[in-house]
RNA sequence: GCCGGGUUGGGGUAGGGGAUAUCCUUGGGGACUGUGGAUCCCCGGACCCGGGUUCAAUUCCCGGACCCGGCCCCA
């Protein structure tokens, strides 16, 4: 037997319509948002991650060397190819709103939620440094979960890196970058071993402490501003707040509730800029669902053009996860699918004829191809996943009608096949 | 890279130092030749891999692979 590599998976029909269902309702969302598809390699010059990341993203790329001795990579996120994709044309009219859903591969250890290879939805904003541009960043991916019948189901967590900085540097923080990768691990870590780690950086031991207490929960923006304000003395934050506030209140009048403010929010040591969020499923069961963020920089380690720019990334590793805890996977398109059966010899021919006069109006149809047995030929029609079975025998070459029936309901009825679609 | 728990037909399982390896389901074939989505009959199909202990290993021991979960890291 031949198994397939570590962490990658296989997909079957049940389940891969399914997932194509995700992603069309994905695309649909994304159009409707004014983002437009793109296209990129799988493979491209491990340099370009290597700009981004630094050499530590080596150990868990898919990268070799071609036959040319060039250092190559699979794709192990999505943005450095839509940004080199952007700075290479120059022409195009801004603000550029792009998504697309390709596959991304990583060399680590599988668990919940992660995979080598897995797919994620990308949008993202080029060109617009707008409140409103963020917010509909986040709209569109809270759009994507409440079209797959998510609302509810999750909450999406708000933070903005420009104020976590001025709030930590009011505490004496020598190590900002440092700091917000603490922040980052504040649930897996010990709260002796955070504090320590804020002191070690400059912070007094009792700020940090106040710093924890804060960092420990979600807000209102309301809640936040006003702690925000009252514990840290943060300095001019007045632009900043006021933008985040903003972007809460669009939100939040256009029907996305589930919005809070989580200052332990801050997305590693990545590129990102400001607004950084990430989507979580209500119950905290599982992984991260989607996240992103404002990154005004990284085209310029590309082109040195400075390109304003938010997106966020969502996998389909989680999003499968929470549905199937749900049970939201399954198929919810209700097409009609033919199971045609001819029950003697001349309506055998009959169902092959039927067959392709069906399928030139599109309608989806098979002809049973097997014995004579009509009990099998229904056992088949339901295992196979038909919806509908046509049987064709002597009375229906009579009359010229043939015999629909429902397998769900049991009805069936008399009908010429041009009624049948 | 590290840690824990697993691995018996396609799926789900029982068992166990020696026998034809259990049961359900799925798959294939057949009977019943127009209302029967059943029923009945028949047939396929498995002890993850390598080494060790032993007269004998699917069973015990060691290592590996893979699966599930966690850590590290996070794109």
């Amino acid at each position: 037997m031949i198994e397939k590599l570590k962490g990658f998976r296989d997909f079957y029909p049940e389940d891969m319509e399914i997932r194509e269902e995700i992603f069309s309702k994905m695309r649909k969302k994304a159009k409707v948002f004014g983002f437009r598809p793109i296209d990129y390699p799988s493979l491209e010059l491990l340099e370009m991650f290597r700009i981004k990341s630094g050499d530590e993203i080596l150990s868990q790329t898919y990268s070799f060397k071609d036959r040319g001795d060039r250092e190559i990579t699979l794709i192990p996120e999505a943005t450095p190819s839509t940004v080199r994709m952007l700075v290479t044309r120059k022409d195009l009219p801004r603000p550029v709103r792009w998504y697309n859903i390709p596959k991304l591969w990583r060399y680590e250890e599988p668990q919940s939620g992660r995979t080598r290879e897995h797919m994620q939805m990308n949008a993202d904003i080029f060109g617009d440094d707008s409140l409103e541009a963020d917010a509909d960043t986040i709209g569109l991916a809270c759009s994507i979960l409440d079209s797959l019948g998510l609302r509810g189901s999750y909450e999406v967590r708000v933070n903005e890196r420009g104020i976590m900085e001025h709030i930590l540097k009011s505490i004496g923080s020598k190590d900002i970058k440092n700091d917000l990768a603490t922040i980052d691990r504040f649930h897996k870590m010990k709260r002796e071993d955070i504090v320590e780690r804020l002191v070690s950086s400059g912070i007094e031991e009792q700020k940090a402490i106040l710093l924890c207490e804060f960092v420990e929960k979600s807000y209102t923006i309301e809640e936040a501003e006003q702690i925000i304000v009252q514990k840290f003395n943060p300095g001019n934050i007045t632009d900043l707040m006021g933008r985040i506030k903003e972007t809460f209140r669009i939100l939040k009048e256009n029907g996305f509730e589930n919005i809070v403010y989580n200052p332990s929010t801050v997305r590693g040591l990545a590129y990102y800029t400001g607004i950084v969020f990430e989507g979580f499923d209500r119950e905290g069961k599982f992984r991260s669902i989607f996240g992103g963020g404002r990154y005004n920089n990284l085209s310029a380690l590309f082109s040195g053009m400075e390109i304003p720019a938010v997106g966020f990334g969502m996998g389909d590793a989680v999003l499968e996860n929470l549905m199937r805890e749900k049970g939201l996977w399954k198929n919810t398109e209700n097409e009609r699918r033919y199971y045609i059966i001819g029950l003697d010899e001349k309506g055998r021919e009959e169902s092959v004829r039927v067959a392709f006069r069906l399928r030139q109006r599109d309608v989806q149809c098979v002809a049973h191809s097997g014995g004579k047995n009509l009990s099998n030929a229904l056992k088949n029609a339901t295992k196979l996943n038909f919806t509908h079975t046509i049987l064709i025998g002597k009375n229906e070459m009579d009359n010229g009608k043939y015999t629909v029936r429902d397998l769900a309901s049991g009805d069936q009825k008399s009908m010429e096949m041009d009624q049948i679609g």
